[in-house]
DNA sequence: TGGGTAATAATGTGATCACATTATTAGGGT
DNA sequence: ACCCTAATAATGTGATCACATTATTACCCA
């Protein structure tokens, strides 16, 4: 038997993390259309692994389905937004907060790293780049933890706000991000607890918390229209 | 034409809420073996539509993939119940709070006949009845607010857990419930945002949270083996 | 030239089959 | 009686086809 791919056990696993990667790093814009052939044609594979594929992630609300029952990336809008903001404040908190103890520190070093790349990204102005890295670290500071439910969760709200994030960061650059992963490594190096959720918030609060109306409105006219 | 059913535009749809309500009554116990053409043959119909409901509830946490691809009902762990009763508090006092504004006295109405319900079923002792009621008084609360992003979370979350829940009232019987919508109500009909958010947070604690290592040791025991 | 209509194409859904993998059962040897 | 092994059954995955619905294009008439 051959040995087609080696990392993921079925067809439909490989596509959906394909298609996960893309649409974390907004390489799908937002108002897309996504057919089941027309990816299938993409990654050369049959439909059927597609169609489940596009099942998962629209069940993950990375995609959304429309009334004709087609999938498309979802806009970008003010309450939704708000709710990502939100719900990410909460759920992350805790997972850095129940990740805290477990980190030791080969793994803050790690970490450090990371966030090494995310300041780099920022530098030389690469989106993409930034989007990436900046959810390594997160993820990997949240995995220490037990967070495995907690962590699908804040996932998907990542896989919702990806597209719109790119869009905007496109647009109207890097410079505005500020860097509060050092205040998160120097809180986890102290055990402080506090300190670490308030950097957490922080980094939230400043990143895609801080986009308003008018990148709402940046983001309605250069995405793909309704 | 003939009109196979009113509701739903497609099979897949029909058997997917078929059976999310199964497992948020909890008839599903942890740990049951769930497969494709078994379902398909319970529900009279091909496997095709069981096949893409599967892989939306297991996206959403209803159901787990195995190692072996098999789908299963999860059983519950100390760490996965302390994660839900965190985030649940977490997102659902932020939903709550999110709809507030937006109840009138006739909707305050309305969620008070629910919770009518919710203590008749603890009376009668209705475990099934119980947890259908509670969650859609819940529900019902959160969706008067624009919480079209926290509320699929929050009922990933019930889908988790409702199997659990259900095994365990069955052993340990509704007793130990005590009631905390009328504080929540009271609170909305206050507009009271501090003491609805200590209200369902309230009833979350003294709820599901309330549980701990011997309900876990009772569900691995009475749940089908792992 | 503009708008409505018919023809055409594209899309999601569902059914069925083949196949590889895994689980279960049956049987035999010690 | 117990364990290992072979035979059998069950399961998920993927491919392909048919079909109804919807979107898009082309065309003709005013």
């Amino acid at each position: 038997m051959s040995e087609p791919n080696t990392e993921f056990k079925t067809q439909q696993e490989r596509v959906y993390f394909q298609l996960r990667e893309a649409i974390l790093c907004g390489r799908f814009v937002p108002g897309r259309a996504v057919t089941i052939r027309g990816i299938a044609e993409m990654l050369d594979v049959s439909p059927m692994p597609v169609r489940e594929a596009l099942r998962r992630l629209t069940a993950e609300h990375a995609l959304a389905l429309q009334d004709n029952r087609r999938v498309t990336v979802p806009h970008m809008t003010a309450s939704r937004l708000e709710q990502i903001v939100e719900a990410r404040i909460a759920l992350e908190t805790q997972a850095a907060l129940r990740a805290m103890a477990h980190i030791s520190t080969d793994d803050l070093a790690h970490l450090k790293a990371l966030d090494d790349q995310v300041t780099q990204a920022i530098e030389v102005q690469d989106a993409e780049s930034y989007i990436r890295t900046n959810l390594e670290f997160h993820l990997t500071l949240y995995r220490h933890g037990p967070n495995e439910v907690i962590l699908p969760l804040i996932e998907s709200l990542w896989l919702q706000s990806a597209p719109f994030m790119r869009l905007v960061l496109n647009r109207i650059g890097l410079g505005y991000l500020t860097d509060r992963h050092v205040q998160a490594t120097d809180a986890i190096a102290a055990r402080d607890a506090l300190a670490l959720k308030l950097a957490i918030a922080s980094d939230i609060r400043e990143g895609i918390g801080a986009l308003g109306q008018e990148e709402l409105e940046v983001a309605t006219t250069e995405g793909e229209p309704i």
